[in-house]
DNA sequence: GCAAAAGTGTTCGTAGTACACCCATGA
DNA sequence: TCATGGGTGTACTACGAACACTTTTGC
């Protein structure tokens, strides 16, 4: 709770100094769409414990800052974007992983997100971490800590987020085409799906998205080139878009 | 994250005890259906701050427990339920309110639970709190510290929770009729759902619901005597059972 | 012309909606 | 007997699935 006065149930007499404090942390899971498929953010851990291995990027959130913000400062920092593009990224909170022993060294709570992210801004491996780059989805040996659970836990998430929100449009890029759309749900589904009957459901879905007015037409490299779209003002998806397993299973 | 070694960005050699520490602590969102109205467990406050107020039960996560497992701790203590039966109880998480100033003693960081319990059982105002009650959602003034949110947060998941899992079934008895589920439906949501339709529509999601074999009937007062089920095995609902709202929005 | 992707149209089946109606019980 | 809630049946409608077909580009 927070609720009670400091001395909770255990400590008669709540000394924040008395014994090992938590340490707390924000875990970024940040994930885009490039070349069909689903890539993930990730930092190569520059110390011990796990120096060498891959990790999600983070860090510590500071005295008088609230999670959401550190995990901003944070996304910032090591993907070297401008803090005024990270302004306006969907981050959304995914979980907290609270195990005692998550952290060999002392007592972390880490608050996890979920960044998505449209184009394929280059990290520059920037803070201190050793390395920063963008690998495919699950093509990365194990993570250090818990950050393949946390991982998981965000690829899940996102999935299921797709169905019955508009969060596809944050990995496009502010103008996309229906197809551009579309490759956002088959990549993160890893389904197929009938373009005329998508492109129906965006389009009769009040507030998903805009058609760009001027008739500005963009090639996708060969085809017949297609109409630009913005993202709308929607944010759910009524009624839902059901991955296909979702009818059969 | 808890990814690099602890110095991690700001405090260059990170030591545990340099600064003022977090405390990490759950607050719980105890829901129950009874008399056709959603309440919520609440706690009145002993002490300052907020003293008087009525608050969401919670405490303070022990130094070797994940937030998960203080959150049953709670539970079970504010509740007088036995271990064993808030072992089985639906315990979710739902997000983590790390706002700076949320709590005016010290920082406090705190992992929020949903917990949907089914019957009645009257709390025994145990544990430290001035008294622990069953009331009325809507119907208790101000909740102490950012309860208010936490709580309005928990509604919110739990009703569009309902819509595509099998959760209604944690806020029923282990055997109960179709009619009270759908009761948890229509009070949770605040509308009134077709009898037939909703019934088709559960016994027709493999999984949903199981009909207990001997023909046990029970009556919920007058009229015609009901079947019992009980919960099934499966977790998600596919298709999902939308409100009715989300096809006219 | 051919391949590839956009865009339009149509058919079909499933599932949700809105009812009408019967059944079993308590008062 | 009436009121109340359980249970069944049915017609209507909407929406998604599947697929045929045209259009516009690059090679």
């Amino acid at each position: 709770m927070n609720g009670r006065t400091p001395p909770p149930r255990p400590p008669e007499g709540y000394d924040p100094h008395a014994f090992e404090p938590f340490a707390v942390t924000v875990d970024l899971a940040v994930l885009t769409v490039r070349e069909e498929r689903l890539h993930v953010l990730l930092v190569q851990r520059a110390h011990e414990p796990h120096a060498g291995e891959w990790a999600l990027p983070g860090g510590f959130v500071l005295p008088r800052e609230s999670a959401e913000t550190a995990a901003r400062r944070e996304l910032a920092e090591e993907t070297g974007l401008p803090a005024g593009t990270v302004a306006g990224l969907h981050l959304e909170q995914l979980r907290t992983y609270s195990d005692p022993d998550r952290d060999p060294r002392m007592r972390v709570v880490s608050v996890a997100f979920t960044a998505l992210v449209p184009g394929l801004p280059e990290p520059r491996g920037g803070g201190d971490a050793a390395e920063a780059r963008w690998l495919p989805y699950g093509e990365h040996g194990p993570l250090a800590f818990d950050h393949d659970r946390i991982l998981a836990d965000a690829r899940e998430r996102v999935g299921a987020k797709l169905e019955y929100t508009c969060l596809a449009t944050a990995f496009c890029p502010p103008e996309f085409t229906l197809g551009e759309l579309r490759q956002v749900y088959e990549t993160v589904w890893g389904v197929e799906l009938d373009r005329p009957n998508f492109r129906r459901k965006v389009l009769t879905t009040p507030g998903f998205v805009r058609p760009v007015e001027g008739p500005p037409r963009r090639t996708g490299g060969r085809g017949k080139p297609a109409a630009l779209y913005r993202a709308g003002e929607a944010t759910a998806l009524h009624p839902p878009l059901l991955r296909p397993e979702g009818r059969s299973a």
